[in-house]
DNA sequence: TCGGTTGTTCAGGAGTTTAGAACTATCGAA
DNA sequence: TTCGATAGTTCTAAACTCCTGAACAACCGA
């Protein structure tokens, strides 16, 4: 099996950024990740969006996050290890991760508030 | 020819606004946009982005920047008036724009300080 | 009315995304 | 050691999106 790709901070790009957290089902497993005080298997994560992603799916999604330099992953025996990137990333770009989470939770509050 | 379509402010969502900006001519067109203090035609805007890019291409990244609700486009006459919708997306999802076009920002000024 | 300018639409090919099926890797139990 | 269960990955084909050249529509001035 081929080993875990990480980009180096360095190589990060703010489009490639943007584009793996245009997608509810990621940046759902990337806010709970960053939210996370310790490493998350993919499994736990799975519960966190809407049910019925079939897991190679969810697989390509974290390869996503990985590739976008938002997410660390470690094999750990047969599962995986995530934990969010999120104080790197922000010492090269302050305040874009928390100002795309904090959008979205406006989002959700807001449908949230209107949906009764 | 069809009129213009402009989504409300409360239909905008997160993931269209972070799609629409995931791509780097896009931010380019808007980032001028946002810092113009008059209306600009497509034109004009065109001179923001690398030279080469056909106008049908344009066109649509225009359509997508309208469609995210990021800009509003008036039709005067044969040409095309343009400006950023800014100050209202920025109420409902306050910071996102100017993080977003900050990061560009700093990724722009760090390849041109490692390009020499 | 004609020619030039500004931008849109259409249609195709290229590229990306999705998800079911088959697969690999690891662990614990028998 | 072997077997079965668990956790994710890879493969692949269909669906979808994106890009762009060519044709088009709208307007203006001569």
């Amino acid at each position: 099996m081929k080993p875990l790709f990480h980009p180096s901070i360095d190589d990060l790009t703010v489009e490639g950024i943007l584009h793996a957290l245009a997608d509810p089902v990621r940046v759902a497993i990337f806010a709970r990740l960053a939210s996370a005080d310790c490493a998350q298997r993919c499994t736990d994560l799975a519960g966190v969006v809407p049910a019925g992603i079939p897991k190679s799916s969810l697989s390509q999604h974290f390869k996503a996050l990985r590739d976008a330099g938002l997410i660390r992953s470690e094999r750990r025996g047969v599962e995986m290890h995530n934990t969010s990137r999120c104080a790197e990333v922000d010492r090269r770009f302050p305040g874009l991760l928390a100002a795309i989470v904090g959008a979205y939770k406006a989002q959700a509050g807001k449908s949230k508030k209107s949906r009764r």
